[in-house]
DNA sequence: GTTATATTGTTTAGTTAATTAACAGTTTAA
DNA sequence: TTAAACTGTTAATTAACTAAACAATATAAC
């Protein structure tokens, strides 16, 4: 079997073990892979309207009406008046939900870094270094 | 920035990429992600009973039993009794649902290793020995 | 400038995929 | 022999999404 074979079947492993250890760490902080990622997005893009949000997730803009609206009631984000488009909104993630992600996100990545705890920092680097080709 | 938490933040990327690859062929096929995967568990697990489906992808009983009528309809599966166990079933794949998760998981893994094709053989055979160190 | 078109977010009704809980039949353990 | 556990199905319910219509606003065409 080619290398290139081995790899492409490795990485559907890797895809597999990060989406169980995201399984198991969600329910500790009561949400669910989609909020997370709408913090996540959040937080990485202040600026973004839900339109960007549908985009980046394919969802209708219906459906992250609804996600917001969760978010809203956990008090996570803020919807506020759009500093100059009327017909948008400015979604604020607030103190409790920055708080939130960047708890999850540590949690995950911790949980993720374990991972390589069996390698050296030589190794490390290649490996980063040989990731970095991937046009991803 | 230490190499774990790029790495790490390079997996993650890695992960939404092949997300958005299944995404993608899967509609072709008229199949949703949790029904490609029971084909491919059975192509890999032809003995396995719905409560290792059950098991395998963390759903309930009830769960797989639609699925599996699902599959059923669509002739890519087939119910038989158990060879052994009166209280289980047989899970046949039709020669319809081999040909078409092959056909799909060819695809799929195609569009990986696209990915690769700026890689020399020799860093492709670096990167595997550095993947196989994982504890996946 | 006015008008037509496109964009943004919301609402509502309906669909889909899952859960929960009960059940029947079968197997295993006491 | 009886009790407990296991396997799969069913029916009712829940959660997350879509589709389609809508109101308000912004952009483009002329």
């Amino acid at each position: 079997m080619k290398d290139s074979q081995l790899v492409t079947s490795k990485l559907r492993q890797i895809k597999n073990t990060l989406s169980s250890y995201l399984t198991k760490i969600l329910p500790n902080y009561q949400i669910t892979p989609i909020t997370m990622y709408t913090l996540e997005f959040l937080r990485k893009n202040p600026d973004a309207m839900a339109v960007d949000l549908a985009d980046e997730f394919g969802l209708t803009r219906g459906a992250v009406t609804q996600i917001l609206d969760k978010l809203e009631q956990q008090h996570l984000v803020l919807r506020k008046p759009h500093p100059t488009s009327r017909r948008s909104i400015q979604i604020e993630l607030t103190e409790k939900g920055t708080t939130l992600v960047d708890a999850i996100l540590d949690d995950y990545h911790h949980e993720i870094e374990k991972l390589f705890t069996n390698y050296s920092e030589e190794e490390l680097a290649i490996l980063k270094q040989l990731l970095d080709k991937l046009p991803v």
